[in-house]
DNA sequence: CTGAAAGCGCTTACAG
DNA sequence: CTGAAAGCGCTTACAG
């Protein structure tokens, strides 16, 4: 490979002269402009990536952590990984792609060494282990999911809260009475999943408030075991005229459970979801449902995580953003049919 | 953040004693070995890794090229994605993840630059327009997905022409001779994904051989289209007893439109897919499948690319290898009810 | 068994 | 507007 001195060379310059063409540091001639870029050109000179990090103590590399852990769901972190990706590259940086399970061990080796510029954390847990070593490292971060502390941090999530708020309201407007919850696994609570118990306590205290009855459970998130747990559920609750999934496999599953049973849906049972559209488009997913907007979040955060490295202002103050849910209605809610409660 | 010459100066050793102590490369006396150690715990000492990839030509960083094609199934990448990735950690080496639609640019820049030592090359076409960059970089690389010329090149794929034999097989085997195979959509036969026409070749060529009828398709990749398609097909082809399904989203949408038509599977309709286990668990995907493991195809790719990157020897003979696929058994596949034929 | 020195390929004050 | 030189933090022949 071509290096700068061969750049010099062949456009008759310094070899400094050569470097401030290319960053564009300092004014040059036209003329020598002209030679260099020519000499670029002839050469196809490409900077060494790990001389260049070297002198400016700036790698161009981003950091996505993620975690593939068992009880979550994998295809939804594509998403969000695209979106980071993709808002990178259009921002002059490439990513660096980490899925080991000890996520703290890998973080640190990546800024300690200094191959990333600045980190995006994915599956945030509520304690979760990452986050000191990310703020020992001086390297700025920025999270998808909501930690119990957010001091030092951007911090990106959809508004689960609000979520929960909008899907009990939504079937309890249209005259539920009696809705049953389904989360995502009891572990994913367990290991800190904060957004599974904001959207199940803020749909929780909606329903209270409207005094209806909402039963929250946690499901599984794999066939069989889910199949027969949402089979199970409808055993369990028969009184129930509207579901509510915050659980991808659950949605993937019901259709089949409901059809087994013989239950039409709004006809019988209405339900609503929470998951992208793009992923109810590609699976097949009947139900109406919470957007879960997952490459906007990926990309808000890429945003900022950039500003952040570039600016380098430290006395910028941390942002915590929260998208709002919207409802993309798939006619799988209506009222229902007979009155939860036969009144006198 | 502290350099070797810190570590140096604590241990009371030369930089250069220092570091081969860290790489291990010449002998040392256990006391000095005991000194840096300490020191480098001391001081939370991590090599720069771009003045360590500057001194010694190599990154330890493997590129990892992906695309993410509108017609094509993209969760389906994620897990030879996270294959690539556990193996490549395991074996010393992160992963830059790449995702421009620009693959040979993102090739070039990632190679001339010297950001990785080796790349894995995901989605190649049959003419893939990154081969030539690839091979003009003299960077290592991995294939999943096999080109129309290997040369020079490991790679890596299911062996498709068994896959579209094995199924043809099986439901010949049960006494079906009339199918439908309904493969990806015909924009990836354009781009040159070689793997829809291998299986669909193949699987036309053992149904002749078998002097069977086999009505092959190209489908839809997202709803609604998939579903009207499918629904579609199944009024064009009320003869046919049974169906192969080369087509993710097909897979995921055929159980509403059998449901909608009231047709059981396997009473009325014998249903075989391809597609990996995994995905059928977590998608809740009732059929029969041809499993495609990718994990492990991302697994030998990363292996083989290592092997050729740290092992420099340039007449070691390049691989071309075919994973056999394997049947897994979901029940969706029974003899015809009735024979297709009725003879006299 | 260890050290002083050169070199990897850039960038960037410092001079002019 | 341009160049000579130092420096980023490592590794690795070369000496001893």
């Amino acid at each position: 490979m071509a290096t700068i001195g061969d750049v010099a060379k062949a456009a008759g310059v310094s070899r400094s002269t050569a470097s401030y063409v290319l960053t564009g540091k300092r004014t040059t001639s036209l003329e020598v402009r002209r030679r260099v870029e020519q000499a670029v050109r002839d050469l196809g000179y490409t900077p060494n990536a790990g001389a260049r990090a070297l002198a400016t103590s700036q790698s161009k590399v981003l950091g996505l952590l993620v975690q593939f852990l068992e009880d979550e769901f994998a295809p939804a972190m594509l998403q969000y990984m695209l979106g980071v990706s993709n808002v990178a590259r259009e921002l002059g940086y490439d990513i660096l792609m980490v899925t080991e399970p000890d996520g703290s061990q890998a973080l640190k080796r990546i800024t300690d060494s200094r191959m990333v510029d600045g980190v995006v954390l994915m599956n945030v847990a509520d304690d979760d282990e990452r986050l000191p070593v990310l703020r020992a490292s001086g390297v700025p971060g920025a999270l998808v999911g909501l930690p119990g502390d957010c001091a030092g941090l951007d911090v990106f999530d959809l508004d689960f809260e609000e979520a929960g708020r909008t899907m009990v309201d939504h079937l309890a407007d249209l005259g539920h009475r009696d809705l049953v919850l389904v989360s995502q696994p009891e572990h994913v609570v367990e290991r800190g999943g904060a957004y599974v118990w904001r959207l199940r306590d803020a749909a929780l205290a909606q329903a209270k408030a409207r005094g209806i009855t909402l039963h929250a459970e946690y499901g599984e998130s794999q066939q069989p075991a889910v199949g027969r747990f949402l089979d199970d559920l409808l055993d369990r609750h028969p009184q129930a005229t509207g579901l509510l999934l915050h659980n991808e496999a659950a949605a993937a599953a019901l259709p089949s459970v409901l059809h087994a049973r013989g239950i039409q849906s709004p006809r019988d049972l209405s339900v609503i979801g929470q998951y992208s559209d793009e992923f109810a488009r590609t699976f097949s997913l009947p139900f109406s449902s919470i957007e879960s907007a997952p490459d906007r979040l990926g990309r808000m955060a890429v945003r900022q995580l950039v500003r952040r490295i570039e600016q380098q202002d430290p006395t910028d103050p941390h942002v915590v953003r929260f998208v709002s849910p919207e409802l993309v209605d798939r006619g799988s809610t209506a009222p229902p049919v007979s009155p939860p409660d036969v009144r006198p």
